[in-house]
Order: structure tokens, then C-alpha cells, then sequence
DNA sequence: ACTGTGTGGGACATTTTGAGACCTGTATAG
DNA sequence: CTATACAGGTCTCAAAATGTCCCACACAGT
């Protein structure tokens, strides 16, 4: 069975959320007691008046205590701090992380999804469903979402569920064409999936991902691919995940020159096609029929989606120079990337 | 390490009903569906406008979806549903099982822990904060507690924690004398612990529980035990344990034919110094200074606690005939009390 | 002995939230 | 085609949460 906790994340978010600032307070009030309202809700960040309400409420739970030297636990409000100190970790303590990475990292925004999706699968479904609720937030009145392929993108589809809100129109567009992959994790399979769970419509890009140069120009010419490629162009939420160089080198059957590169460049990060060395510098661009590089800036928001301790560096490469995204990933990449700061 | 719902019960008291009121949801949709808000509205008992505001809530977070036929489960609607089935066996579990005792016991308000005090000691600690909580509940602008011995009213003291609310007078007295007991668990000893803890002042009763008729008189002119005795006889609060008549036979070192009375009358439960049969008759009386029947009747708020399988035949028996109390007891005794309806 | 600073707590205006009531357009079944 | 049941929008009012200010008191340093 899932912990609690999960499900509860699920069910009672807002529960949760109350939950941790009222732990919060205790375990500052643990620090500082004995210590006035007015001194803690500085250090607390939150206006006077909500944390006389919340301590209020906890002396009347019988957590914590009023003297006129200030206010300090009980042995009840102790014996909770003490309760809930891993608990909390895995609640307030990712939130503190995503405020940190998201510093370290310069992105907007990180979700991090607790677990390690190298070693356990369903966390990244979480991250798929941390996902979902992302795109929602982006959604606006037009909506054209472009995806990428990869198992994590996979699990963001399969964690998609309709999402019609008032008259939105809702257009899911593969960024990619086809690698010589494993079907369900086509950026073209995913996409007709997310759009079905959706219930949306979709648009594919029915070309190989990688083309000569010849082949390349005159499949631009065809008009049914140039009009799902306007779509790519104009896309407003880019979702895509990202991968390490060497495997995505070697996945993409790439010509020993380029394999060659990827070593003595030291590239570590691969994203839409694109190479990245450890300082955000774009190695090398796969010929490719799809998203480009440019297409990012237009889009009104990006989501990366990658998670697993194996991929820290890679996340780290790709944030160094990317577009300001939102980035959904995991407690295992996260705690990694952190270690070096 | 305590239960993580313990805990949060003691942060967010209605994090359970919050919950569960959500998984109710959840799971009347799990057999409607596809259903609309008016119908289901209706078959929960909830006025249309709140189930729309959970509603919302919960499509918000994918678990349920809108259609134009009604509202349905998504898949991860369906999967929380199935992994918190045990968890909220549990949960509603108890709260039917309060009413079900409220109904067959005749009493006005029961509470139930979960676990079994005969098999883990923490039980007796939650039911004493349990009991905690009702004499909060129960408390007025002036407060005379009366409370009597035994190991979980030390477990009540033992959770009791200071409850000044605004300028409430806080007077606790014991209800019995000494008894050849355990020091920690002698009414005196449990009273003047408790009041400490509350913040309040006490009056004990130094007199011996058991007394011949002589010195009974003889102490009951005592101006100092006369003047605490009526404390005891205007008590707002009264706090009592619950015994097997057994046990407490033997332990008043009652004379042989106390002991016969027990066993040829069946006396099965033990209270404040009264023996009571499976009908709830009072058999023995044992002659005491301090709380007497009648005084149950003048109080605001009569609580009784006792928990443990072993005790289920004697708190069936005292709620037979008792006052209108408030019963705080555990889930073993609960139980076993059902077992016969 | 006094003053300054921090404390909890009371009081009140104001804003925000929550919920009741009612309405609209739409999909679906009869 | 129509009756019905549906989601979802909107208006309104009360209640709860919050912002603002002030007071009496305790305590430490002068």
C-alpha cells in the first residue's frame, strides 16, 4: 500500500499545507522559546495577526504555552515536534529544497516529487501527475502543448486526465518525430495519449527525427508537415524531458564523429535534439524536423520534466543557460544537485 | 512511533473529518456514478452548494471528472479510493462505533481510541487525552472538578495540561479518600498531579476510604473534610474510573462477606465506591466519605473513563443505571461490548 | 526608582472567504 | 421535440479571517 501521506497529499493538500506552518511555528518556538508573537512572526515571515490566530489555536490544543516572558512548548507541543521532525522532512523540507534549487538553478519554479524514480518507477508517475497539475496552472484560452518523448513524458501521459476547463481549446502537438525508440515513448504515442486523456485534440509529426540535409528540405515542403510545425512553432506550453548526452547519443544512433564529440566536449545533457556541456553551452544540434531552440522563447511556459539520481547532472547542464522554465523533478536528482552547493 | 493520524489529529482536530467527509465523496461516486451534484447531494446529506465546493476541489486535483451525464471517478480517483479503504475502515470505523455505543449504552456522548489499554499502555495515554478534551469542552465560568483514582485517571493527569481559558475559576477536589493503593494511583495523589498541571487549585481529602461507622461520624464533623466535602458535593465536573467489581473487592480489602456478595449477587462493576450487577442495581455501597450517588445528578458534566476488553462487562453494567454521562473508552472494550448486539 | 522594550491580550474596523439561492445553457433520454 | 438532469456562472449576505491600535504588565538596564 502507498504511505498515508501520499494519499493525503492527494486528498487534502490544503490540510498539508496547514499542517506544516503550524509545525513550522512549533518547531521555531522550540529554537527561540521563550519568545513574543511579534519577534517570531518576523522570523516566521507571516504577519502578526495570523500567527496570533494559529497561536491561539495551538495553546488551546494544548501544544504550547502563554507566559508573559513570551510563549513556549509544552511537553505535549515537544513531544510532537520531536513526532513529527521526519515526517516533516518530507513535507516542508522538499518545499525548502524547491526553494533552493530553484535559486541555485535560476528557474521560476521547481516541483520536487519525493523519492527517487531511479530506483522506484511510481515516483515517476508523481511527477507525472506534478506535471499534469503544471500544465493546468499554464492553461490559458488558447492552448497549443507540445511534448517530447522519453519515459517520463510516458508517464505524464499516463497520469493526464481531462482537462476542459470553460472553453479552452486544447491542441497537443508532438515536438518530435520518431526515434528508432520503443513505441511508448514516441513523443508521437505520447501525445496522441495525453490529447485522448485530455480530451483534447492532436496533431503529429509523422517524420523520422533524424534526416540528412536533402531529405530534411524537402520534407519542410510538405504542407501537412509544415502545418503541424507551425503549431510547434507557435506552441504556448512546451513540455519536455531531458536526458543524459551519452545514452541519448547512443539512442539516437548517432555517427561515431558525433559520439566523439559528445566525450571530448564533455556534453552531459541532451534536450529536444540539443547537446549541452556541464556550463549550459550547446554542443551539438541533432538535424531534426521539430522544436528548435528558438521556439522556447516564444512559448508562454516551459516545463522540464526529469527526475533520478542519474540525471542531476544533466538537469543542472541543461538550467545553467535554458529558458526560465518550470522544472518538475525529483527528491533523488534534487538532493544531488544540491550536494554541490 | 505514534500514528502519523495522531499526531495530525492533534494539529488539525478536523483533519479527519475533513478527509473523510472527502472520501465519503469519493466513494458514494465509486458506486453512483455517473452522478450530478443534486442527487448525490442528497444521498450524502450535504446542502448542493458545499459538495459543489469539495467537488470543484476534487476534479481540481484529477481525482474526479465533469461530464454533461454527472460526475465520475477518473482512474486516480479510483485508485484512492481502494488504497484508503483500510485507513478509513478505521477512522469511520470508530465514529460509528461511538454512536452505535451512544445508542446501546444509553449514554449522551462517547469517545473511542483506537487500540486496546489492556494490551498497550499508550491507549490509557490517548484516552486520557481524550478525556483531556472533554473536560475542556465541559468547562464553565466556575469549575469545581472532582476526580477520583485509579491508573487511568493517572493517565489523565498525566496528559492534563494547563486550561485557563479567560478568567475561569479552576478548583479541583478528589472524590475519594486513600486507599491502600499505589500512591500514583490514590485520588489525592492524581487530583493535586492534575490541578498542578492545569493550572488550578485543588482540595484533597486526607481521610481513609473505607470506615467504620464511628469514625465516620466522628470525621465527617471535622470542619476541614466537612468544608472540601462540599467542594465534592457542588462538583460542575465530575471524573471517574470504571472497575471490575472483582478486583476492587480485593483491593478495598473488603471483609469476606463483601467478597460473597460480589460473587453470589454478581456484581460485575465497581465505581466510586458502588458495586453494581449486570442490570446496573446498585449491590454494596461501600461506606465513604466523598462522592456520593446523588452528587452525579447536581453536576454539569459526568465522565467516565475506562478502556481495556477486560473492562467491557463492567462499563456495560454502570452505564446501565448511571447518569447521563460522557463514556471515554478504547476500541478493545468498544468491541467487546458490540460482541453482544 | 524609573524608563524602555518586549510580552500577551482585548477591541474594533475591514477585508476576504464561504455558502445559500437562483439562473443559464447544454447534453441526453424518452 | 421536450422534459429532465447536468455543470457552471453570478449575486448576495453573513461569518470568519485579518489588519490595526491600544493597553496593562513584566523585566532589565540605567
Amino acid at each position: 500500500m502507498e504511505h498515508l501521506l501520499d494519499l493525503q497529499k492527494r486528498l487534502i493538500p490544503d490540510v498539508l499545507d496547514i499542517m506544516s506552518s503550524r509545525y513550522r511555528i512549533l518547531q521555531s518556538l522550540h529554537f527561540l522559546q521563550p519568545i513574543g508573537r511579534r519577534s517570531l512572526s518576523s522570523h516566521l515571515g507571516m504577519t502578526e495577526r495570523v500567527l496570533r490566530g494559529e497561536v491561539t489555536f495551538l495553546s488551546q490544543q494544548g501544544l504550547i504555552q502563554m507566559a508573559s516572558s513570551g510563549m513556549y512548548l509544552t511537553e505535549n507541543g515537544e513531544a510532537i515536534v520531536k513526532a513529527l521532525g521526519t515526517v516533516m522532512k518530507n513535507i516542508s523540507g522538499l518545499r525548502n529544497m524547491e526553494k533552493q534549487l530553484e535559486e541555485v538553478l535560476g528557474v521560476s519554479k521547481v516541483v520536487i516529487v519525493s523519492g527517487d524514480s531511479d530506483q522506484y518507477a511510481t515516483v515517476k508517475n508523481e511527477m507525472g501527475l506534478a506535471c499534469v497539475k503544471e500544465i493546468e496552472r499554464a492553461l490559458g484560452a488558447i492552448n497549443i502543448i507540445a511534448v517530447t518523448g522519453g519515459s517520463t513524458l510516458a508517464a505524464v501521459a499516463e497520469m493526464m486526465h481531462p482537462l476542459r476547463k470553460a472553453h479552452q481549446d486544447l491542441l497537443f502537438v508532438s515536438a518530435r518525430g520518431g526515434l528508432g525508440e520503443r513505441v511508448e515513448n514516441q513523443a508521437n504515442t505520447i501525445c496522441a495519449k495525453m490529447a485522448e486523456k485530455a480530451e483534447g485534440r492532436y496533431h503529429l509529426l509523422h517524420v523520422p527525427d533524424q534526416l540528412s540535409d536533402e531529405s530534411y528540405h524537402s520534407l519542410m515542403e510538405e504542407p501537412s508537415i509544415h502545418r503541424v510545425l507551425q503549431h510547434v512553432h507557435r506552441a504556448t506550453i512546451i513540455v519536455h524531458g531531458i536526458g543524459d548526452a551519452k545514452t541519448m547519443a547512443i539512442r539516437r544512433h548517432s555517427g561515431e564523429e558525433i559520439l566523439k564529440r559528445v566525450d571530448t566536449e564533455h556534453a552531459v545533457a541532451e534536450a529536444f535534439g540539443y547537446f549541452f556541456d556541464q556550463t549550459g553551452r550547446v554542443i551539438h544540434k541533432v538535424q531534426t524536423i521539430g522544436l528548435q531552440w528558438e521556439d522556447l522563447f516564444g512559448a508562454h511556459s516551459v516545463i522540464a520534466v526529469a527526475g533520478g539520481k542519474s540525471k542531476a547532472e544533466a538537469i543542472q547542464a541543461y538550467c545553467k543557460k535554458g529558458p526560465d522554465s518550470v522544472l518538475i523533478t525529483d527528491e533523488g536528482a534534487a538532493q544531488e544537485i544540491l550536494k554541490n552547493f
